[in-house]
DNA sequence: CGCTGAAGCTAATGGGATTAGCTTTAAAGC
DNA sequence: GCTTTAAAGCTAATCCCATTAGCTTCAGCG
């Protein structure tokens, strides 16, 4: 039994990728253990079971995810900003629906690396917002709307449950559109009591 | 062993009840068994596995969460009708969790029953959509986005996706305030090629 | 009053997660 | 180069859940 050379992150990445074939609810040590060659308690010398093993792959996707919106607003502004982010989180939660649904499971407050590690992704949208010039308590709003929408598109769509035939690529691109207008007449926060 | 008058239907409100309480991915046979006093493999007579008991759930739900949005659209046209819809989505899958989280599994086509319990909710926002006087095909996507910003926000906000302490009840009313207006000033489909 | 089918049961199998405790390897230190 | 040692691997055992097979009992009907 010569070493494997396991570490969580190659763990995690073979993990990532059961869950991009498979279906991330069908990710288990088992199956992990059996891609790297290795008993299944093994695992346990670089990872805290499944739920360790889920934590890890969701970090490292929300990073990945993350930079990925990030470099699309890249060199962008306003309008074309956000449709280039639109379009970057939908093509990954397409091409990887696996890991977008590790991204499901928010990590707890205490976690500060998986915190951070999400909070990548929300950034880029919090930037992109930055670009239309909302009040701050506005721009709150307006960015969970954002995260909404997006996340509820591609998840439905993900999930089959837009059962007609028409085109999801043309709803998408209709859905930022109407994002964007209503970004340009952001309704106005009424006066509000408390938290 | 006296008869415990078991039906698919009592299994599945007692599953549904599980779901709520514990979370729906918690929902077991051997939980439900328990609950109900009966050994495990007995469920097997009313329903076909786990795969089956979830069906059940979600079919059940399906109805219920539709004919709940129905009611809610009843009587109000337009802006009103979209507002209670929404008030009443929110509601249901934030008393629900369980259960909302149960309908998140598409049903295949080929089951018509479950097809046609999980058409309720949708029919209910396609005739509040009507309202709104949309062209067939801009109406698809406008319901396409509505459903995905409800079901994205509830979502988000159930899994404590939404980190920052400001009123997500606030920011759900804007979120809706926003749908509203874009809903007026729809983004006019560019001619389309196919699919 | 016995028949029969449905509704229950127990037993057995299989898969995954986890823990305990043993063995081997690789690398650091002498 | 040899020894030591901690990490990395292993097997065995346990637990929980799902599923199947096949037996038993209850309820209703002739």
């Amino acid at each position: 039994m010569p070493r494997a050379g396991l570490t969580p992150a190659v763990l995690a990445e073979e993990a990532a990728r059961i869950a991009d074939e498979e279906g991330f609810d069908r990710l288990s040590l088992a199956a992990v253990a059996k891609r790297v060659g290795v008993a299944v308690p093994s695992l346990y010398k670089h990872v805290r079971g499944v739920e360790g093993l889920r934590r890890e792959v969701a970090v490292r996707c929300a990073r990945e995810f993350g930079e990925r919106l990030g470099r699309a607003a890249m060199g962008r502004s306003h309008d074309d900003a956000l449709r280039a982010v639109a379009t970057a989180y939908r093509e990954y939660a397409r091409t990887h629906p696996g890991r977008y649904a590790a991204l499901q499971r928010a990590p707890s407050p205490q976690d500060e690396e998986a915190s951070a590690a999400f909070y990548v992704g929300v950034e880029a949208m919090v930037s992109v917002m930055r670009g239309f010039g909302l009040p701050d308590s506005d721009a709150i709003d307006a960015i969970r709307a954002l995260r909404s929408a997006l996340h509820g598109f591609v998840e439905l769509e993900a999930r089959g449950g837009f059962g007609l035939p028409q085109s999801t690529e043309h709803s998408y691109r209709i859905l930022v559109e109407a994002l964007i207008r209503a970004l340009r007449d952001w309704p106005r926060s009424a006066p509000e009591a408390g938290g």
